[in-house]
DNA sequence: TCAAGTTATATTGTCGACAATTTTTATTTA
DNA sequence: TAAATAAAAATTGTCGACAATATAACTTGA
């Protein structure tokens, strides 16, 4: 069972990395999951050194957790954990959005304006769908952490937060948001940010991304009942 | 040369990410020096596989760039790595000091208003002397982002960026910051979480830390004059 | 003398095998 | 039968050796 397409890195470590990321994130090993490193070297048709790197680095990222003589599993979602991760989206996205008001240049604005502008037309053609999710919502949010300039920042939330907060979606399918709200609230962080008003520009983002995260909240009481 | 101690871990990865962490740290290799492998390996006794997984580690806490068949480099510290890394401080600090103010137990603000006398009594009897590197400045803010409760926030202040700010103090001896203004600061912070004024703890935090920014942005600008 | 190309050296990446530890299975005993 | 103990199997941790790549040294030609 190959997994994709193999994109050759310069390194089989990082190759393995990209791919167990993807297969962690898209849920094709399930949630915690023992990560067998004998099994998965003869899967990947590796030796089990690079492998050994790769869950390394999935553990830096928080995708596994490792303990000493025993092995990798893969993260369980749960409540609390989505919780506290939101919150340091919060702070963190909240930064970003000051930081983009004060460096975000003229012609990247107007192209965000445009985006929004897609994506109004894409609900209004598509009866309020959700936009698919890859490039749709998070679009938006990862073209302001870039505007940032915050390199680090980029990292931390584009590599490593991003990486398990998809996984949430993933794993409880619809997040039952109205998406009309959320673009109106995205047109309104936009504004603050062409008016280069830094402080409203956080405010704005940070009670975005608390309502999503108590919208995504309500969607995994309904969707993990305990078994 | 053997390094200090060698705090037995259950595994050797483990050890010698922590010797390579506070070696690092505390400037015993210095900044942009390339890590050899077979080099260490020889000086700690152990093979390059623990040694590798180590410096992989090193990576995830960003202490260490790595570049594939070329190897790894301590990282360069420079002023604009230094204000990102503070600006990402300023916005989770600024959230653990608000989730502080809901969370902190009555007996911890307690020990806190006593370990803030008794950094007032040592400035006393000191001479406004600063206190010792490790446990004096630092605790108060250690505390606060513990009391915060979010394990993940927890994890990535004290683990991860902790590392790099410490390094940073390392390299610039003294942040010339006047000790007694920074108690009052303390205090303040301490004042709006015992009375559970979320806003104001998570505002006075952030200002407190973007003066410590400030400050160590003029101490390296002397520090550092280029060759 | 300098530039480009070539060889030689050193360093990193990968592999397979062995040692140490944990987990499972089997056995014994109350 | 159940708990405790011991043996066996499986898994992780570590090592040394080889392959692939990059760096250094050297040669050659203009």
């Amino acid at each position: 069972m190959s997994n994709l397409v193999s994109v050759k890195f310069s390194t089989l470590s990082e190759d393995i990395a990209q791919q167990l990321s993807r297969a962690i994130v898209q849920g094709h090993i399930p949630q915690g999951s023992k990560i067998s490193e004998a099994e998965l070297a003869k899967q990947y048709g590796v030796s089990r050194g690079p492998l050994r790197e790769a869950i390394v680095k999935l553990e830096g990222l928080g995708l596994v957790t490792r303990t000493a003589n025993v092995g990798a599993r893969v993260i369980e979602l749960n409540i609390d954990d989505m919780l506290e991760t939101f919150a340091m989206r919060e702070a963190l996205e909240g930064m970003a959005a000051r930081l983009a008001s004060e460096k975000m240049p003229e012609e990247e604005v107007t192209r965000l304006y445009h985006l929004l502008d897609e994506h109004q037309a894409y609900l209004d053609a598509n009866h309020d769908e959700h936009y698919v999710q890859q490039g749709g919502n998070d679009d938006f949010h990862l073209r302001i952490i870039h505007a940032s300039g915050n390199t680090k920042l980029i990292r931390l939330l584009t590599e490593e937060l991003y990486a398990v907060i998809r996984m949430y979606r993933h794993h409880t399918a619809d997040q039952r948001r109205d998406p009309r709200q959320a673009l109106r609230e995205h047109r309104a962080i936009l504004d603050a940010i062409a008016n280069h008003e830094g402080d409203l520009a956080e405010l704005l983002m940070r009670r975005h991304i608390s309502r999503a995260s108590q919208l995504l909240k309500q969607a995994m009481e309904q969707c993990l009942v305990k078994p």
